[in-house]
DNA sequence: TATTGTTATACTCTATAACTATA
DNA sequence: TATAGTTATAGAGTATAACAATA
């Protein structure tokens, strides 16, 4: 127990911060925090739907959907270029890819506000805990 | 810009993370997020609608909605009890007391898991940074 | 008239099972 | 037979607008 009573409680609290941020953010620029994650994610280069749905962590059948959604908005591309015709790319088209840029440098810029109370050297100090937590960079976005 | 780039990403992944683990630990309850939310926010005392969603950041109809499914399962009941006669509150039910509280004990326990990866030493200073983030204890459970 | 809560409706997200097409 | 993806179906969560009851 090196951690006060409330602890968990605290994660919970500062993952929602997080969260309506991001939701804040994503509305922005009129999308869905999935949505998001899904445009952030192909941005610069096309991928399986396979890869995809192990990167963001969902079933296939949901991306599939997901997918659907965001194509219908023109942000999105399906193609079939490989050698193995089973497999479809996810390409952003030109307006997707621009969406997909602008918003990701927002979220980079503006989701750390929610630290804004804590001081700089305290932000810092966060950051480099964050950053020593492995899993925190490679499952989504 | 005192953050590496890519530190709103890293923000991202650590509310993912957290959030993946609060799934997990929900669901060994049999209950979702927000469903678990609800009853530990009222498994001591019972509470208003219009304070719950203003609690939990949600509006009334979804609340209410919520409300309607975790009821059916027994665990939450209204009543009218207060002298304003529009005033609906929510109680747990003693089943609903006891999951509420064996499970809000579980998440205090064990979504702290996340950070196993970092040493006793940076988890308390994590905790103590957490600790100073204004809003991360109020708005929700 | 303002407040409390519900109903109606619609959309996103997600899951599982069954399916098609290709390898 | 195994893999890639889709379709079908269902349920949770949430939002807005319209409504009913009470103050």
């Amino acid at each position: 127990m090196t951690q006060p009573t409330g602890f968990g409680d605290m994660l919970l609290g500062l993952s929602h911060l997080i969260q309506r941020r991001h939701v804040q953010i994503c509305a922005e620029h009129d999308l869905t925090p999935a949505q998001s994650q899904l445009l952030c994610t192909i941005k610069d280069e096309p991928r399986r739907m396979v890869d995809l749905a192990a990167q963001l962590g969902m079933a296939k059948p949901a991306l599939s959907q997901l997918i659907d959604r965001i194509e219908s908005r023109g942000l999105v591309r399906r193609t079939t270029d490989g050698q193995d015709r089973r497999v479809v790319m996810i390409h952003a088209t030109p307006e997707g890819q621009k969406i997909g840029r602008a918003l990701y440098e927002d979220v980079d810029a503006r989701l750390p506000d929610v630290l804004a109370a804590l001081s700089s050297a305290d932000q810092e100090r966060f950051a480099q805990l964050v950053a020593a937590i492995p899993h925190v960079h490679c499952p989504r976005v």
